[in-house]
RNA sequence: GCCCCGGUGGCUCAGUGGGUAGAGCGGCAGCCUCGUAAGCUGUUGGUCGCGGGUUCAAAUCCCGCCCGGGGCUCCA
């Protein structure tokens, strides 16, 4: 409870408008009083009986040194960031208000929920101004556990600027945004300039629409339930990053999902990281869900006879999952999770020069997983480099070189001391249709953790050094990714064009729809033909016209749709339905095959997730 | 976390000066056997998010909670 105490010669207020619901009725639009302690009250979240009763008693003792006996309790909003409700304020104003009196002062008392205006004339003297902070008695074990970081990150300042590909570091109010339209509305997403918004975001209409995932009301919030083609595109693209990210030289690991909170390298290590986490109750012990692949890794790397020979070395994990409590309002859709799928690589490196050579490799690495996997253009995301200054005067080269790399300017943002454990980070943002930006790919330079977690290895000298710990994910959280492929979908058909997923994670690449079913037979035929040459491919034999079955494909974003009847049959040549190209084009079954190989080439395949026929089908959504 | 908006059949939504719930789509049944973006008819289906309160009577009014969306300026 916060109370401003202002000895005042007169006050005068005036009720303008009800501001909520809950506001007390008064019969009296205007109020004024002489020679009286104004009481500007507010209630916080966690008060209660008692810290009402503490307060009155202050106040008295105020009241008696001021020699005043009238004072008028002012519910005043003002005074802290953190408001209790508006009911359970209302319930202790009163109180308040009641146990001053009982103290023998003569008592007023403004309405609550209300917007007025008021004129006061304040006393001159010393002690005519008081402010009062009453806060409850602790109660054990109440406090959340919020970590330091958490509580940094909301005192630190950061700088902001754009790196051009001339290497000019300009502030941001100062650069021309001309043709570099994603890039604004990532910096003013960034530096938090207010949205008008007020929609669903397209990409949870879809992910329903189309059947991938959905919310899942009988689990936390931000933890969903994914549906057979969703489960389909999820595992294709883990698939996919994970070959990636061997390809490039990782070790792949499995790691627990839950730590002991009391682990003396954990704890340390969470007081840095900027998330809540979810807790689990074993025994009398307490566990944390893991936010990324950081500890498993870390312990093992821990236990581990590593010589610099082995470096750099590189370790990878798909979290499924990683646990992140997101605040309530944070929640949406793909975008923001509590429980998500993350790929996520360390590399261990000797020094600084290896560890920026790596670096380099996993942003070249990360950019064609983007653009090359999810199908991204260039224009769709946006870098993002965040650095200490001091780490920016030592290397400003190196920065540079992942502009150009990036091959157009970057938003950066600096920070004067490293409250964090890394002292360069860089990530690929996304930017949706309302202007929201979500970090896809990042790569970080960690100096702290090596040493946290005693991780060393053995030089040419034979001494034993820390190591520098590359943090990575080179995707981003899989989810993450189908949000904005869905998005970039939504984007394209706004501007009139056609909204597809890549070819490879179309649950239904090839849908074959015979004219009756005197065609069932040679269209199973077709089928178990294409299907041969890992080709995702349905039948439509429902009993419902062509042209609705047509237009239900053509809905749910089926990338070749081919009706088949006697010509067909006869010929041999189908004419196929581009969706994309919107076009219908004749092909053979054989060419049909390699139309479709061409496109997906060497892309993780998976078998259609659903009954061939569609008839067979259930339906999970609409 | 706080504020605002919303939650009615599987889906999208209508229905609030309090009087016992509707439509379209879907599902099911039937007709139609169909040639590239919604064929026709019938029928099924609802603890009106959950809990409490007010009332003779609550989807509707009040309080609390849960879930979704948006905002974090304002607000005692």
């Amino acid at each position: 409870m916060k109370i401003l105490l202002l000895h005042s010669d007169f006050i005068k207020y005036e009720l303008v408008r009800k501001e909520i619901d809950l506001a007390e009725e008064s019969d009296v639009k205007e109020e004024s009083l002489k020679d009286l302690a104004v009481l500007f009250t507010c209630i916080e979240a966690g008060d209660h009986d008692e810290t009402v009763s503490r307060a009155a008693e202050e106040v008295k003792e105020t009241l008696n040194n001021l020699k005043v006996d009238r004072v008028l309790v002012y519910p005043y909003a003002h005074l802290s960031g953190n408001l209790a409700k508006p009911a359970e304020a209302l319930k202790l104003i009163r109180l308040l208000a009641e146990r001053i009196r009982a103290l023998g002062f003569e008592v007023h008392r403004a309405p609550f929920g209300w917007n007025k205006s008021f004129s006061i004339s304040v006393k001159g003297h010393p002690l005519a101004e008081q402010y009062m902070s009453i806060t409850p008695a602790k109660e054990e074990g109440a406090e959340e556990k919020v970590p330091e970081a958490l509580k940094a990150e909301e005192k630190q300042e950061s700088k902001w600027f754009i790196l051009d590909l001339d290497g000019r570091l300009i502030p941001v109010e100062k650069f021309d945004f001309t043709g570099h339209e994603n890039l604004r509305k990532f910096a003013d997403y960034e530096i938090r300039k207010s949205r008008v918004v007020d929609m669903v975001p397209p990409h949870v209409e879809l992910m329903r629409r189309l059947e991938i995932a959905d919310y899942e009301p009988g689990s936390d919030p931000g933890n969903l339930r994914w549906y057979p083609k969703g489960a389909l595109i999820k595992s294709l693209l883990e698939e996919y990053v994970t070959d990636k990210v061997i390809e490039y030289g990782a070790m792949k690991v499995e790691t627990p999902v839950m730590y002991d909170f009391e682990h003396p390298s954990l704890s340390r290590y969470l007081n840095r990281f900027p998330a809540r986490q979810y807790i689990v109750k074993s025994d009398d012990k307490e566990f944390f869900l893991r936010f990324s692949a950081c500890f498993g890794q870390f312990l093992m790397a821990h236990d581990a006879q590593i010589s610099y020979r082995n470096l750099p070395l590189r370790m990878y994990e798909l979290t499924k999952y990683s646990f992140r409590r997101e605040k309530r309002g944070e929640l949406v859709g793909l975008r923001r999770l509590r429980a998500f799928t993350m790929p996520d690589c360390h590399a261990l490196c000797s020094d600084l020069e290896q560890a920026k050579e790596e670096l380099l490799r996993r942003f070249r690495l990360s950019k064609q997983i983007l653009t090359d996997g999810l199908e991204l253009d260039e224009e769709d995301f946006e870098l993002a480099i965040r650095f200490t200054r001091d780490f920016y005067e030592k290397n400003g080269d190196f920065v540079r070189r992942l502009v150009k790399e990036m091959g157009k300017p970057a938003l950066i943002e600096e920070w004067e001391d490293r409250i964090f454990y890394f002292t360069l980070k860089w990530e690929f943002n996304f930017i949706d249709n309302l202007g929201k930006a979500s970090a896809l790919s990042t790569d970080q330079i960690d100096v702290e953790n090596a040493e946290r977690y005693g991780i060393t290895y053995v030089d040419k000298d034979g001494e034993k050094r820390y190591p520098l710990i590359l943090h990575c994910s080179p995707s981003g959280a899989i989810e993450r990714g189908i949000y904005s492929i869905l998005e970039k979908a939504y984007k394209k058909q706004m501007k009139g064009g056609v909204p597809s997923l890549p070819l490879w994670l179309s649950p239904t690449q090839v849908r074959l729809i015979p004219v009756s079913d005197e065609y069932l037979d040679y269209t199973e035929k077709l089928a178990d033909q294409i299907e041969a040459e890992k080709i995702r491919v349905d039948i439509d034999d429902r009993e419902l016209t062509v042209q609705r079955r047509v237009y239900e494909a053509e809905h749910e974003w089926v990338n070749y749709i081919v009706v088949v009847g006697g010509r067909e049959k006869a010929s041999g040549v189908l004419k196929v339905r581009d969706r994309v190209n919107r076009r219908i084009i004749e092909l053979t079954v054989q060419e049909l095959i390699e139309e479709v190989r061409s496109k997906v080439k060497d892309k993780p395949f998976k078998p259609l997730p659903l009954p061939r026929r569609l008839s067979a089908r259930p339906r999970f959504f609409g």
